[in-house]
This record gives structure tokens, C-alpha cells and sequence, in this order.
DNA sequence: ACATGATCATTG
DNA sequence: CAATGATCATGT
């Protein structure tokens, strides 16, 4: 749709265009239509953005602006804070055993673009607000490690069934598949390989407002 | 199945 | 009403 941004600043200056406009409006502009049902819609407003921003990796396992590294997530916010936790990437249900400095989770979030948006109303009145260029700070690195750390060595010794969104102080590891039927490989506690529902590891959105609290 | 993008629906 | 557990769409 547009080219890719080529650098930290050109980005800035496209979500700063964005800042105040309506889901509707950019929609008009990209000449695309607002989904009639939202419930069938869940990733609209995150593709819609990719589109506006020039993002260039679709669902390839690749950073959204794949040149300056950078992550986009979009945030819906209610009463001045996001509603929901924020998906990373999914869990290797058997733990990865990298240690945190070469996982998935903090590749992902090394440089991040936020972008709230409001989350209530009709989607096509929704307003985009003021987007911030992120990265962890040594604090946000502790708390993210800690946990990390904590639920990948769960992972390795097979507890995976032990494990509920209650762990973890900033990383939480949830369901995430197509349905109650998905399945991916795990291990159990006598090292065997067995099938299990998949997870993926979130960001508590009490996390993403504090990183994101600076707004203000 | 798993990567991308998330929000929905039920529980406490 | 926040948090947890479940689910929806699309592309490879």
C-alpha cells in the first residue's frame, strides 16, 4: 500500500498524522470498508494500522517494519487505560532454554510502536491516539526476565498444565489457539512428548500502562 | 499447525 | 469490573 518507513522518525511523523483521526476516516483513505461485525473482526484495527503505517511483514515471522526493527501493537483503551493484555508470541510448550537475552518474547519487544486506540463505540468512530516509540527500560527488562525465566523452566520440566495466567508479575502465558481443539507438542512430567493446547505469552495491560503512562 | 492481528465471554 | 480462559480471521 505505501512504502515501508525508512527510519524512527518518518515513522514518528506517519502515527503522529494518524493521532486524533477516526478508524473510519483512515479506512476511507486506504479505501477500505469497516467490518459490520466486530466479534468477527478481532485484528482489523491492528492490520488497519500496519496499512496506514507502511508496515511490511503480513504474518510473516518478521518485525513489522523489518528495517528499523521495529514492532507495531496496537492498544485499546478504556477509561484512559488498555482494556486488554497485549499478545506476544506463542510458548514452545516444551520451554525454549535459550535463557531470556536470545528468547522470543525479548526479540519481540526490543523496539515497540504503540498505538492506542479507543475501544469503545462503533468501529468506525473510533479515534486513534498519540503513538510512542518504545523500548524496555533496564526495570521493564528485570520484571520481563524474571518471569520469563520463571515460566520457560516450568515449560522444560513439564508442568506445563500447572501453569495459569496467575504466574508471572508482567509476562503471563494464556491459551492461545483456534479453538478448545488446538494442540502442539508438549512435554510431560517424565520427559514424554504428549499433546497439549497451546499458549502464548501476553503483556498484564497493567504493564502496558505503566510503559505507556508517559503519554500523559 | 503456527505465524500474523487481537478481543470475547465467563468467572470470581 | 478486572482477570482468566477461550475464541475469531487470514495467510503460509
Amino acid at each position: 500500500m505505501f512504502d515501508a518507513p525508512d527510519s524512527d522518525a518518518d515513522l514518528l511523523a506517519r502515527a503522529q498524522a494518524l493521532t486524533g483521526r477516526t478508524l473510519g476516516e483512515i479506512a476511507r483513505v486506504l479505501d477500505q470498508s469497516v467490518p459490520a461485525d466486530p466479534l468477527r473482526s478481532k485484528g482489523w484495527i491492528g492490520e488497519l494500522l500496519e496499512t496506514a503505517l507502511g508496515a511490511s511483514a503480513g504474518n510473516l515471522p518478521q518485525p513489522d517494519f523489518l528495517a528499523l526493527g521495529i514492532e507495531l501493537k496496537s492498544v485499546p483503551i478504556a477509561r484512559g487505560r488498555p482494556r486488554e493484555s497485549t499478545f506476544v508470541c506463542s510458548a514452545a510448550l516444551a520451554g525454549e532454554g535459550v535463557g531470556w537475552a536470545a528468547c522470543r518474547v525479548r526479540h519481540k519487544l526490543a523496539k515497540v510502536l504503540w498505538v492506542p486506540v479507543e475501544a469503545e463505540g462503533s468501529l468506525t468512530d473510533r479515534r486513534v491516539g498519540a503513538a510512542r516509540l518504545w523500548s524496555p527500560s533496564l526495570d521493564d527488562e528485570a520484571l520481563l526476565a524474571a518471569d520469563w525465566e520463571e515460566l520457560d523452566a516450568l515449560l522444560r520440566l513439564g508442568q506445563h498444565w500447572e501453569i495459569e495466567a496467575r504466574r508471572g508479575r508482567v509476562l503471563q502465558l494464556r491459551p492461545k489457539g483456534a479453538d478448545g481443539r488446538a494442540t502442539t507438542w508438549a512435554l510431560d512430567e517424565s520427559g514424554e512428548w504428549i499433546r497439549a493446547k497451546p499458549l502464548g505469552y501476553y503483556l498484564r495491560a497493567s504493564f502496558t500502562a505503566r510503559i505507556l503512562e508517559p503519554l500523559q
